[in-house]
RNA sequence: GCAGGAAUGGCGGAACUGGUAUACGCGUCAGAUUUAGAAUCUGAAUUUUGAGAGUUCGAAUCUCUCUUCCUGUACCA
C-alpha cells in the first residue's frame, strides 16, 4: 500500500474538525498550557510558505504539550483591520468588510491544509463588532483612569475628583500634561464643569491634545513613529511632514519605568529586550531652568485674575548637570514656543528666515544631513543660574524639538555637537575639566571626568559632581534630578475608515464616552471612502453618525442639536488596538457581557508561549505589554506581563530567478555566459520562479507562454540549458519569487510541508526557501510508512523489542524531548530520519516500538501519524496520547568506542570496557602497536584519559 | 556613531557543560533496477570551522585583535 498523503490528509482534516479534538476548555484538572501565534493580516495575496513557519512551530509544541497531559489553549484568529482592504476599497468601492471576508475564507482554507491544531471556536476578528466593543470599552476605561505616582499604577478617576474637592492638585502626584495650572480645593469645586472636564483630560490615560504628528498627506493619515521608516512611510515610502492636530493620545510614557522593569521578568529574547529598551530610552540626569535675561511677561493667573510679571524661563533637561558651569550659550530648537517671545528685534529677521527655512525641510533632508551645522543668534541672554554670567541663546536644528524640552544647555567641553557648534560660530568653550585637553575635540567620557573652574564642583568625579549639583540646584530651587524618557506617549487617532470607531460624542467641544450597555459603536456606512473635501477624516463622509443621548443611538446627522443629540468622532483607532489584548479574548472569546469572564483568566492567566516575528517590538508589542499593565492596575487580568516565553521566528526568503537580456534585444543569456558581455549590455529580469527545475534549468517554453514579451524570446544556453541566477530576497509578488503553501500540499503533503519547513534551520533564523530540499522529508516519511507496511500490506509484529529496537526508540525520546523543550526542531527532525533509518536497517516491525515512535513524530507529522495510529488499532486519535517514557537503562553500554589522539589529533579508535580503570587503560593503550607507530620510539610526556570520553597521548 | 547577532563542504545545516568536526538532508558522481520518464536501492567524494594571536594535554566552542555580513536605532542633550 502507498502512501497517500492526499487522502490521508484530508481524512484526519475532516475527523479533527468534526470531532472538535482540539477544542479547550476552561476547565480541567490537567495543568493549563498557552500557546498563540501573532494572529495574520488577511491581506489579499493570501499565505505563502514564508507565514505558516511560526505557526508549524507553535503547533508542534502545543500537540507536545497535550502528548505531555497538559490542558492546551491553541488559538487563532485575524488582526483584520488595516490599511490594504481601505485602499482597495477606495480603488474599487468594494466595501473593505466583504474584502477582509473573502481573504479570511482564502486566510482559512490555506490553514487548515496544513493541520494545525487549533481551536477554531475561539476565533477572533477584531474588524467583528462583537470584538471591537471590548477594545472601545478598554479604550473608555483608558479615559476614565490616571495614573497615580504615589501608588505607583493607574486608578479611576473618581479617585482624583475626590481629591480635588478634598485638597485641591497641589498634593497630587500624577503622570499628566506638564502645563497644568495649580488649584485649591475651593476653586476646583467652583469651576464650571467644561472647566473640569478641561483638566480632567490633563490627567487621563488617554486623551485628547494638539500635538504635532507625523502626517502623511498621500495616505490621508497620522502615523506612529513606528510607521515611519527614514522618514517615509513604512507603506508605500510617502513623504511624512509634521502637523499640529486635535488627536487622541496614550499615556503609555506613564508606565516607561514599568515596561522597563517588566523586562527582567519574562523569557523573551534579549535582542527584543534591547530593543524595547532602547526604545523607551531612559536617562538620568536633571532638569535645570534658565531665566531669560530682561525679559518680562505677564500672567493672568487663574485664582487671583491679577496680572503677575515674571521673567521667560528655558527649561532644560541634561544628563550631565555636573557640567554646568561649561556652559557657554543655550541652543533652542527652531520650533521652541520660546523663540519668537525672546528675540530681539535686532535678530529677528535673521531668526524668522532660520525658522521657516527648517520648518520646510523634511525630517528626511534633516535626517540625511548631520555634517552641516547651522543655528542663529537670538539677540537674548539667559543667565547662569549658578554663575550669574550671560549665556547667549541660539537656535538651532541639531536641537530637537521633540526630545526633551526642545532645549539644550550647550557644553562645548562635554559634548561633540556643542563644540562643533561653538568652534563654526566661535563661541567660547570653556574647559572645565582636570588635565583634558579640549584644543581639538570635546571630552565626553563622564567616567574619567575630574570637574575644575567650577566653583564648588572642583576636584569632583563625575559622579559626586552628579550628586553634589543636583542636591544644590534642588536646595537654590532652579531644578531638580529627573529621569528622562524617549519613550512618547502614543498618537491614538488615525483619519482611516477601516478601524475601530472611538465611543465618543462631543457636547461643548468636550469628549463624552458612550456607556458600556450602548457599545459596541458600529461603523457607519460611507458613500467614499477618502477624507473629505475640507480635510476631515473619511467618517466624515458617514450621513448617519450622531449620537442621540435619549435613545443611545447612532442617529442621521441632520438631528445633531448639540442638546440631546452630538456629533461623534470621526477618528478611528490605529492598528494596534484590537491587537494590544487580543490574548485575553481568546480565553473566552464568545462572552458577551465582560471583555473576558474573571474565573476565564484566572484560570488562563497569560500566554505560556508567544511565537512571531521580531518586527513587532516596539510596536505591537510595546503596546501589548502597557494594556496588560494596564488591565493589571484595574484588577481585570491576574498578571502584568501577558507572554512568560517568546519565540521570534525567523524569516523564509525567496530565491528569484533571475534571466539576464541583451540590452535592446529579446535575447537571453545563461548564467554562465554572462560574462562574455558588459555589465551594462545585460538587463536582469525576475521570472516566476515555478519555470525553474532543481538545477536552477529554466523550461522555456513555459517562459515563453508565461507573459506576452517572452513569447519570442532566443536564448543562448551553455551545454543546451539556460541557468538563471538567483537572489534570495524577501517573498513578494513583484519579484516573482513566491511559493504558496497549497501547492506544495498538494504535491508533498502538509505533513512534508511541516517537517521541511522545520528541517529548514534553526527557527529564529533568516533562511531561503528552495523548493528542492522538500523530497527528502518526502522520502522520510515514505520509509516511514514502509516499517508498517509489508508490500502492500500493513503489518506489524507484537513480540518482544529487541535491543537493538529499544536502544533506537529511547535515544529517539530523549534526543526529541530535549530539542522541543528547547525549540530546536530542526534537530529533531534528523533525529526521527536517523530513527527510521536505523529501524529499517534492523529490520523492526515491531508493534510497542512503532507505536512510540509514532507519538514522537505525531507533533511534527500529525496526518501520517493518525492514520498509522489507527491502523494499528486505536479508535482515539492519537493527539492525547501519553508522550513516551525515557528509560535511560536502555542506552547503558559496557563498552566505548575511545578516540586515541596524539597531541590533540585522533589518530586511531580502540574498544574498551568502560569499567577499565584509568591505569588499565594506559596500560592497554600505550602496548598498542598503532600507538607505537605513532609514536615512533619517542617516550609520551603525558598521558590524559577521561574515561568514557577520549584519550590524548602528549609528546 | 551606538546596541545586538552571525561567519563551519557546492548548498541548508549538526556538534551537549572545551573531548572522534561536518550528523541529517539537498545537490554531484558511480553502480543496480526500468522501454522511457519517474521512483527505488547501493556506494563514493568534498572541508580543517572568516583571518590572526592567546589560554589548554585538547578550541568550531573560552579570551583578545581584525575583516565581512545581518538586524535594530540615532544630532536623545
Amino acid at each position: 500500500m502507498q502512501y497517500n498523503h492526499q487522502e490521508i490528509e484530508k481524512k484526519w482534516q475532516e475527523y479533527w474538525a468534526k470531532n472538535q479534538t482540539f477544542k479547550a476548555s476552561n476547565t480541567s484538572d490537567k495543568p493549563k498550557y498557552y500557546v498563540l501565534d501573532m494572529f495574520p493580516y488577511p491581506s489579499g495575496a493570501g499565505l505563502h510558505v514564508g507565514h505558516p513557519l511560526g505557526y508549524i512551530a507553535s503547533d508542534i509544541y502545543a500537540r507536545y504539550k497535550r502528548h505531555k497531559g497538559f490542558n492546551v489553549l491553541h488559538p487563532q484568529g485575524y488582526d483584520s483591520f488595516g490599511l490594504p482592504a481601505e485602499q482597495y476599497a477606495i480603488q474599487t468601492g468594494q466595501h473593505p468588510a466583504i474584502t477582509t471576508e473573502t481573504n479570511i475564507k482564502t486566510y482559512r482554507g490555506q490553514l487548515d491544509k496544513i493541520g494545525f491544531s487549533f481551536d477554531w471556536s475561539r476565533e477572533v476578528r477584531t474588524s467583528n463588532p462583537e470584538y471591537y466593543k471590548w477594545t472601545q470599552w478598554i479604550f473608555i476605561q483608558l479615559f476614565n483612569s490616571w495614573y497615580n505616582k504615589d501608588s505607583d499604577k493607574a486608578e479611576d478617576v473618581s479617585t482624583l475628583v475626590a481629591k480635588f474637592e478634598a485638597e485641591g492638585n497641589a498634593t497630587v502626584n500624577a503622570v499628566c500634561d506638564e502645563d497644568i495650572i495649580t488649584f485649591t480645593a475651593d476653586e476646583w469645586n467652583g469651576f464650571s464643569s467644561t472647566k473640569q472636564q478641561e483638566i480632567l483630560l490633563q490627567y487621563r490615560l488617554t486623551f485628547l491634545s494638539d500635538t504635532e504628528v507625523n502626517w502623511c498627506p498621500a495616505l490621508g493619515t497620522v502615523l506612529a513613529n513606528d510607521e515611519i521608516v527614514n522618514g517615509v512611510s513604512e507603506r508605500g515610502s510617502h513623504p511624512v511632514i509634521r502637523k499640529k492636530m486635535t488627536q487622541w493620545s496614550m499615556r503609555i510614557s506613564a508606565y516607561a519605568q514599568r515596561l522597563l522593569d517588566g523586562l527582567n521578568g519574562i523569557d523573551w529574547p534579549q535582542p527584543l529586550k534591547d530593543i524595547q529598551t532602547n526604545w523607551i530610552g531612559r536617562s538620568q540626569g536633571a532638569m535645570v531652568s534658565f531665566e531669560v535675561q530682561s525679559t518680562k511677561y505677564k500672567v493672568e493667573s487663574d485664582v487671583t485674575s491679577s496680572a503677575v510679571e515674571k521673567p521667560y524661563k528655558i527649561d532644560v533637561f541634561t544628563t550631565r548637570p555636573d557640567t554646568i558651569y561649561g556652559v557657554s550659550f543655550m541652543t533652542l530648537a527652531p520650533e521652541h514656543e520660546l523663540v519668537a517671545k525672546i528675540t530681539t528685534d535686532a535678530q529677528r529677521e535673521a531668526v524668522e528666515t532660520y525658522v521657516e527655512a527648517t520648518a520646510k525641510r523634511s525630517e528626511r533632508d534633516r535626517m540625511a544631513d548631520v555634517k552641516t551645522i547651522s543655528g542663529v543668534f537670538t539677540g537674548a541672554y539667559a543667565i547662569h543660574p549658578f554663575s550669574g554670567k550671560q549665556v547667549p541663546i541660539w537656535i538651532g536644528d541639531y536641537v530637537l524639538a521633540s526630545y526633551g524640552t526642545g532645549a539644550v544647555m550647550a557644553v562645548p567641553c562635554g559634548d561633540q555637537r556643542d563644540y562643533d557648534f561653538a568652534k563654526h560660530f566661535d563661541l567660547e568653550i570653556p574647559n572645565i575639566f582636570e588635565g583634558v585637553d579640549i584644543s581639538e575635540e570635546a571630552f565626553a567620557d563622564k567616567e574619567k571626568s575630574v570637574i575644575a573652574n567650577s566653583d564648588f564642583l572642583n576636584g569632583l568625579p563625575y559622579k559626586k559632581a552628579m550628586k553634589t549639583v543636583i542636591y544644590e540646584m534642588e536646595q537654590r530651587g532652579f531644578g531638580y534630578g529627573k529621569i528622562n524618557y524617549r519613550l512618547r506617549d502614543a498618537v491614538f487617532s488615525r483619519q482611516r475608515y477601516w478601524g475601530e470607531p472611538f465611543p465618543v460624542y462631543y457636547k461643548d467641544g468636550m469628549p463624552q464616552m458612550i456607556e458600556k450597555q450602548h457599545l459596541p459603536v458600529v461603523l457607519p456606512e460611507v458613500e467614499k471612502y477618502l477624507p473629505t473635501e475640507d480635510g476631515k477624516p473619511p467618517l466624515g463622509n458617514a450621513e448617519v453618525w450622531a449620537w442621540d443621548t435619549t435613545t443611545n443611538t447612532v442617529v442621521s446627522n441632520d438631528k445633531v442639536d448639540n442638546e440631546t443629540v452630538f456629533p461623534l468622532e470621526l477618528n478611528t483607532m490605529p492598528g494596534w488596538a484590537g491587537s494590544s489584548w487580543y490574548f485575553n479574548r481568546y480565553m473566552d472569546a464568545t462572552n458577551d457581557g465582560d471583555f473576558v469572564s474573571a474565573a476565564a483568566v484566572e484560570y488562563w492567566k497569560e500566554v505560556d508561549l508567544y511565537i512571531g516575528g521580531s518586527e513587532h517590538a516596539t510596536g505591537h508589542l510595546l503596546y501589548a505589554r502597557f494594556w496588560q499593565k494596564f488591565l493589571f492596575d484595574l484588577g481585570l487580568v491576574p498578571v502584568d506581563e501577558f507572554a512568560k516565553k517568546l519565540i521570534n521566528q525567523g524569516m523564509i526568503l525567496g530565491t528569484s530567478a533571475i534571466v539576464y537580456r541583451i540590452a535592446g534585444t529579446n535575447k537571453y543569456v545563461s548564467l554562465g555566459l554572462k560574462d562574455n558581455y558588459k555589465a551594462d549590455e545585460l538587463q536582469e529580469l525576475r521570472v516566476d520562479v515555478k519555470l525553474i527545475n532543481s538545477s536552477d534549468e529554466l523550461d522555456l517554453e513555459g517562459l515563453k507562454n508565461w507573459q506576452p514579451q517572452y513569447a519570442d524570446a532566443e536564448f543562448e544556453l551553455e551545454d543546451g540549458k539556460y541557468i538563471v541566477g538567483r537572489e534570495v530576497e524577501k517573498m513578494s509578488k513583484r519579484w516573482f519569487n513566491v511559493v504558496n503553501p497549497d501547492d506544495i500540499c498538494e504535491e508533498y503533503g502538509a505533513d512534508s510541508l511541516r517537517l521541511f519547513e522545520m528541517f529548514l534551520g534553526p527557527l529564529e533564523q533568516f533562511k531561503p526557501w528552495k523548493t528542492s530540499g522538500i523530497s527528502g522529508v518526502y522520502s522520510f516519511l515514505k520509509k516511514l510508512w514502509k516499517l508498517f507496511h509489508n508490500g502492500e500490506n500493513f503489518e506489524v509484529s507484537e513480540g518482544e523489542p529487541t535491543k537493538d529496537n529499544l536502544k533506537t526508540l529511547h535515544k529517539t525520546i530523549k534526543k526529541v524531548e530535549e530539542d522541543i523543550e528547547n525549540f530546536s526542531f530542526n534537530t529533531s527532525v534528523s533525529t526521527f530520519m536517523i530513527a527510521v533509518n536505523e529501524l529499517t536497517a534492523q529490520k523492526c516491525n515491531n508493534k510497542a516500538i512503532l507505536e512510540e515512535l509514532l507519538i514522537l513524530i505525531s507533533p511534527y507529522a500529525p496526518h501520517i501519524a493518525e492514520e498509522l495510529w489507527s491502523k494499528l488499532g486505536h479508535e482515539n486519535s492519537i493527539a492525547f496520547a501519553a508522550f513516551p517514557q525515557f528509560d535511560g537503562k536502555h542506552l547503558v553500554e559496557s563498552e566505548k568506542e575511545y578516540p586515541i589522539s596524539f597531541n590533540g589529533k585522533m589518530r586511531f579508535k580502540l574498544k574498551l570496557p568502560l569499567d577499565m580503570s584509568k591505569e588499565d587503560i594506559e596500560k592497554t593503550v600505550m602496548a598498542h602497536e598503532k600507538t607505537q607507530e605513532q609514536l615512533q620510539g619517542r617516550t609520551p610526556k603525558k598521558v590524559i584519559i577521561v574515561p568514557g570520553k577520549i584519550i590524548n597521548i602528549v609528546g
